[in-house]
DNA sequence: ATGGCTACGATCCGTAGA
C-alpha cells in the first residue's frame, strides 16, 4: 500500500497538478493539507473521475484536510475529540484496515508568540488522541505537514534556524513524544541521501537554493514500520510552474 | 538587510504561511 501526504496550498489553484501527480505517483491514499476551501467546494467530482473516495474536513481560506483513497473510507472522524478548534485541521479514516490520521499542524508564527502557545496545546492533544487511537489500531499511519523539522539533519541550515519556530526544543520534544507513543518517522527507516527536505521557502529561490526543512512526514505505528518497503519525499511537483511550496512524502508498506 | 513569494478575501492592502 503507497500513502502519500501532500500540502498543496489551496486544492483549487493545485487541482490539475494534483490529478496530473495522482496519476502518476499513483498512491492508494493520500492526505492533503491546506484545502482553504470549505467542503461543498471541494472538487469531489475531479477526484472521484479520477478514481479516488474523498473525506474532506474543509474550511474557507485556511487550513482544511482530506483523505483521498481508492477504497472507501471508513469510521471518518473529523477533528481531536475533547479539543476544542475552529481550525480544520484533523481527519481521520480507516481504509483497507489501516487506520489513517491526516494532520496539518499549527504553523506557530514564532517563538513565545500566542501562535506557538496554540501550537504546543495543539501537539498536547494529538498526542493525547494517538494514544488512544493506537490502543484502537494496531495498523495505524499518522500523515501530514507537521511544521516541525525533528533534528539539525532536517534543516539546511542549522545555524540560522537555531530556535526558531519549527525547529525549536519545545516542538521537537512534542515530535518525540509521538515517536514515544510507539510511532516511527518513516523517512528514517532506511538510509537517504543528505540534504532531502520537503518545504522550500518561496522567496530567496529557495528551491533553487534547496534551502528547505523536512517537516512533511509520514508516522507509523510498529506494525505497519515493520512491513515498510520505502519512504521518501517526491520532489517532482515543486519543480513545475506555481507549484506548492511542499512537496509530498511517500512511503509503501505492506 | 529580518525582506525577498503566494493565496485569499478583501480592495488597490492586510493576514497568513514557514
Amino acid at each position: 500500500m503507497r500513502l502519500a501526504t501532500w500540502n498543496v496550498n489551496s486544492v483549487k489553484v493545485r487541482l490539475a497538478q494534483l490529478l496530473d501527480w495522482l496519476a502518476a505517483a499513483k498512491p492508494d491514499i493520500a492526505c492533503l493539507q491546506e484545502l482553504k476551501t470549505e467542503a461543498a467546494k471541494f472538487p469531489r467530482a475531479e477526484l472521484e473521475a479520477a478514481g479516488y473516495a474523498c473525506a474532506v474536513n474543509g474550511q474557507k481560506t485556511y487550513n482544511g484536510v482530506a483523505i483521498l483513497s481508492r477504497a472507501p473510507p471508513a469510521e471518518v472522524l473529523a477533528d481531536i475529540p475533547g479539543f476544542a478548534d475552529e481550525q480544520k485541521r484533523v481527519l481521520a479514516a480507516t481504509v483497507n484496515g489501516v487506520r489513517v490520521v491526516c494532520v496539518y499542524c499549527p504553523n506557530g508564527q514564532a517563538v513565545g508568540s500566542d501562535k506557538y502557545q496554540y501550537k504546543l496545546r495543539w501537539f498536547a492533544a494529538l498526542r493525547d488522541y494517538m494514544e488512544s487511537e493506537l490502543a484502537k489500531y494496531p495498523r495505524l499511519a499518522v500523515a501530514g505537514d507537521f511544521n516541525v523539522a525533528p533534528e539539525d539533519r532536517d534543516v539546511h541550515d542549522p545555524k540560522a534556524w537555531e530556535g526558531q519556530v519549527h525547529v525549536s526544543e519545545p516542538e521537537r520534544a512534542a515530535w518525540r513524544a509521538l515517536l514515544a507513543l510507539g510511532l516511527q518517522d518513516s523517512f528514517r527507516l532506511f538510509e537517504q541521501p543528505e540534504k532531502i527536505y520537503s518545504w522550500w521557502d518561496y522567496r530567496m529561490l529557495g528551491f533553487r537554493r534547496n534551502a528547505g526543512l523536512r517537516i512533511d512526514h509520514v508516522l507509523l505505528s510498529g506494525e505497519l514500520a515493520r512491513g515498510c518497503a520505502s519512504s521518501g519525499i517526491d520532489k517532482a511537483p515543486r519543480k513545475l510552474e506555481r507549484p506548492s511550496d511542499h512537496a509530498p512524502a511517500v512511503a509503501e508498506f505492506s
